[in-house]
Formats: structure tokens, sequence, C-alpha cells
RNA sequence: GGUCCUUUGGCCGAGUGGCUCAGGCAAAGCUCUGCAAAAGCUUCUACAGCGGUUCGAAUCCGCUAGGGACCUCCA
């Protein structure tokens, strides 16, 4: 069955099929280590791990490449025309790379706590001073940039004058070069006057005297400009035509059509076969950004410390939060919604506790021919809904439509004969394929319950003896109690009883 | 100002010319249960407004209104 994708270059949905059969080279752009992670950053880090892992399970050979931005970059019409990192390293009083290491250190924390797959390479930007700086001279040598005063510059007006520049974001060209005129208020900033035209980016910015990570380069000392990095490193490991180019969709303008003409003035060809974007999460129907002063920080989250946030939640809960909408539909975050997502992501999970315990029939027909076809339709779906541009929650919704079912077969309300043998075993494979190798969830009960299980054990026996003689006093005291201390007691139809933990 | 996107029931969210129907959460009733929880069953509310195309539109087109993104670092 063959994979669609919406590709934002296109604007359409097309086939996937790789650049070189059986390999996939995807590039996606990484955090900028000068801050915590948020809510919003969270989503295309999941995104594209579901991506990956879904063209993992499509048996293609994947090379993930992720940045990680630690030059920081530079706000070139910004106010304070400063780097970015150097410049919260000095409020800060860190060391610039002691602070990268340290916000480094926290993505690489968030992301195993979202159960995302590392990257196949995960290049920083200073690590590629070398590869960004020659990248520049030759777009130079090719008479696509220039210098002035020690910083370097895309001439955008040539480049348009033979290629699309625009085609990604839909920018109109014409408007971009009478940049000007829609600039009610002129800012005077630093390097603007310097550009022969006003939508020229920069590719390398001299270092002014204060600024504290420079590099040595054939222009001065200085550093990269914004969209640099992504396609010296992209290029490095994934070649002149990659296949999946993947962000956030507020990088399309600027920073991904600038790559696109960058790389192309480099390497002859247009960069990327399929270009993927997210759409952003909102919280009261605004973006979720820094700008906005609206973020919710992972950290928060997680530890339920936030002024919007009744509770802490789950790193899977988010992650199932995420997976139940479509990528590319803006994804509105409430505490409500979350609570939501948490109580529907234990209620499949359970589901599918119980499905691994269930004994497949020893009939190879099925008593209840029209359940059985159900099923298998719905099982069958699964795979087609990922395949048009990752349905994701389409899946879910099939999954949940089997939770009753996989439910009243355990209490006897749907008798096990009533589904073929190779229905159930099918169930199986797909909830765990899905559930736990595509989607990347997994059990959010805690780890060290492994003491507690002959202890759980002969407290919920001593509770059956109690009941059985019906003395109700012992048997709810056991009950309660162990409610506050956080573990749910469930009395099964069989007399016996289940525990979980939260 | 320009470009583009969006508007689905109490809330979150799929879907896209025709099928009874997304799904989840919430709510109500019932079953099970010593009682609860869980589970199962049932019920409930919808496609922003107006016009058009069509045998038929939530789905396509136009207009109006609301919301949003990008045009500056931004996932």
């Amino acid at each position: 069955m063959p994979l669609s994708i919406y590709n934002s270059y296109s604007r359409t949905k097309e086939v996937f099929e790789s650049v070189i059969p059986g390999h996939v080279g995807m590039y996606v752009c990484g955090p900028t280590v000068s801050g915590e992670s948020h809510l919003g950053h969270a989503r295309p880090y999941i995104t594209f791990d579901i991506v990956y892992r879904y063209l993992l399970h499509k048996k293609f050979k994947v090379r993930y490449v992720r940045n990680i931005t630690d030059a920081g970059h530079f706000e070139e019409e910004g106010r304070e025309a400063e780097d970015k990192v150097s410049k919260k390293a000095q409020l800060e009083k860190l060391e610039p790379m002691e602070m990268v290491q340290k916000y480094t250190n926290l993505f690489h924390w968030a992301m195993k706590q979202f159960n995302c797959i590392e990257p196949s390479i995960e290049p920083t930007a200073t690590g590629h001073i070398v590869e960004q700086i020659g990248m520049i001279e030759d777009i130079i040598s090719k008479g696509y940039a220039y210098e002035v005063n020690g910083s370097v510059y895309f001439d955008v007006k040539k480049y348009a004058a033979s290629y699309d520049y625009g085609k990604l974001s839909g920018r109109v060209i014409d408007e971009l070069l009478d940049a000007s005129n829609r600039e009610e208020v002129t800012r005077d900033l630093e390097g603007q006057h310097e550009k022969r035209d006003a939508a020229d980016f920069a590719l390398w910015k001299a270092a002014p005297p204060e600024h504290i990570m420079r590099w040595k380069s054939p222009w001065g000392e200085g550093f990269p400009g914004w969209h640099i990095e992504c396609s010296a490193m992209a290029t490095k490991y994934l070649g002149s035509q990659f296949d999946i180019h993947g962000g956030g969709m507020d990088l399309l303008f600027p920073h991904h059509e600038s790559e696109i003409a960058q790389s192309t003035i480099c390497n002859h060809v247009s960069p990327v076969k399929y270009w993927m974007h997210n759409n952003m999460i909102t919280i009261n129907g605004r973006k979720m950004g820094k700008s906005y002063n609206n973020v919710i920080k992972l950290t928060e989250l997680f530890s339920g410390n936030h002024p919007l946030l009744s509770q802490a939640f789950h790193p899977m809960t988010v992650r199932f939060f995420i997976l139940q909408s479509h990528y590319r539909s803006t994804l509105d975050f409430s505490n409500e919604a979350l609570m939501a997502s948490e109580k529907a992501f234990k209620r499949l999970w359970e589901a599918y506790e119980v499905l691994k315990k269930i004994d497949a029939s020893d009939n190879s027909t099925p008593g209840d021919i029209e359940l059985d076809t159900k099923i298998n339709t719905w099982l069958d779906e699964m795979e087609v809904f990922m395949d048009d541009d990752l349905g994701s929650p389409r899946v879910i919704a099939n999954m949940f439509e089997m939770a009753p079912i996989i439910n009243s077969l355990k209490d006897g309300i749907i008798q096990p004969n009533a589904l073929s043998h190779q229905t159930i075993e099918s169930m199986k494979k797909q909830f765990k394929v899905f559930l736990e190798d595509i989607f990347g969830l997994t059990s959010t009960n805690n780890e060290n319950t492994e003491i507690l299980k002959p202890v759980m054990q002969l407290l919920l026996e001593i509770r059956k003896e109690a009941k059985i003689k019906k003395d109700f006093a012992t048997s709810d005291k056991i009950r309660n109690q162990l409610t506050a201390m956080g573990i749910v007691i469930k009395d099964e139809k069989d007399g016996n009883s289940s525990w979980t933990v939260g």
C-alpha cells in the first residue's frame, strides 16, 4: 500500500517515492538551545518521530537528521541586532556553551520522556561552521551573494530572476522586493542599509566587538546567518537532494524558503522532494510562542506547576493528545482537553493490556461473522489511514471502536468463539504495532512495581477472604487505604481483583 | 496593507459530494456489583450566516462575519 503525504511545496497530497528506493533521508529543524522547550515545540518532534517510526514500519532504511541550533540566529531586523544565544547568556551570567549544554541536556531529557527515538545524526551548528563558510563561498563565487563590511548577503532579486523564490511560502516576490514600502515605520537597523535590497537575507554577519560567539572567516570575524546552518548540515549528511524536510509551519518563511534558495544555487537542484509542516498548538486560540508570552514549558506540564494547569500531565498523555489531532490542523490546548486525553488514553491502554491476556479461540471460523468482519475492516483501515498523510486520529478512533469488544470478551459478554483465532491474533498484532511501534506510546504506570507485586497479592488475598466472610469493613479498609496511596483496586467478574498504580 | 489558512454538537477533535454512524471527554438513564471503581448497553446536542452549482453539499464555488498564521527570531 503506498504512503501519501501532503507536500507543502506542491500543496497537494503526493504518493511518497524516495529518491533512492528503499532509503529515506529526512531532515527536521531541531531546537534552538537558548531556552527551555515548551508544549508547542513538542509537536514537531512528536509528529516527525511518528513519521520516522512509520517509515521504519514501511521497511525503509531511514537516515533522520535533526540539528541543534547552538550558534544563535542573528536578529538582523531585531531591535538589538545581537546574537540571541550570547545575549541570554549574559543575562544569566553563564558561558554560552554552558547554557547551550544545559538546554541541550534538558531537550534530550524531554525527548526521552516523550519516547522519541533519537535521530540518526544530531549535528550542531557550531560544529559545522567550516561547512557553512564553504557553502557561502560557493554562493559568492556563483554570483548570488555579496559581501559588505564583513557581512555576506544573499541576492534574492538575482535569484528570483531565474528561480521561483516564494513558491514554498506563497510569497509574491515583487512584494518582497518592494518590502521597503511595506515598512510604515522605518526602523533604523544595523545592517539594514548595507543590503542591496530589503528582501536579501544574511548568510554571514560580521560580529560586533561585544559579541561572544565568533568565528574567523574570509570576511573577518563573525557568525553564520539564519538559514545557512540547515542547508549546510542537510547537504552534508543527506546529499544535494533528499526526501523529507520537516518543521513547523511558522518556519515556511523565511527559513525554509531561504534554505531552498541557498541549496539550489550550491547544488543545482531543489534540495527537498517532500516538505512537511506541522501546524501550531494554540492556547486560547493563539499560537503558543515566546513572543505572545503564553508558553507552557514541558517541565511545567510534567509537574503541573503552571496557573493554567490543574494537575501534572504524563508525557504519554501529551503524546496521545497530539496524536488525537491531525498534524496539519491547529490543536487547541486547554487543561480540560488534556484531562480528556488522559482519561481516553488510560482506557485505551487498559483495553490493550486486557487484549494481551485474552486467549485466542481455537476455532478458525468465527461464531459471529458480522462482528468478526467488522473488526477485520477496522484493523485493515488502520494502515490505510496512516498511509493517507498520517491519519493518526482515525487510527485511534478505530482502536476505540474495538475497546468495548475487547472488554466484553474479557467479561464474557462476548463469547470467545465469536471471533476466529486469526482475528484475535491480528488484533493483538495491530494494537502492538500501532500503539507501541508506530505511535511510540508506553504504559504510564510507575516502573518500580516489581516489589509491590507480591505485597499486593497478599493484600488482595486477605481482602478476598474478608469479602467471602462478608467482612466488608476489612475489605473496604484495604481498598480505601490503597486508593489513598494511589493504587486503584478493580473487582473483576470472576471474584478476583486487579490493581493499577495511578 | 499583502499572502495563506480556518469556522463541526457542552468541550476537544476526525471526515469531505449521497450510506444509521467518526472517535474521545463531559452529562443522563440502565446492567453488573455487598458498596464503589472499572466495564458494558442506551440516550443526547453539529456541520458560522447568506446565496449559487448539483438529482443530492457539512463536503465544491461566491459573498458576509468571526478566528488564526506568515510577511521580524519563532515548532
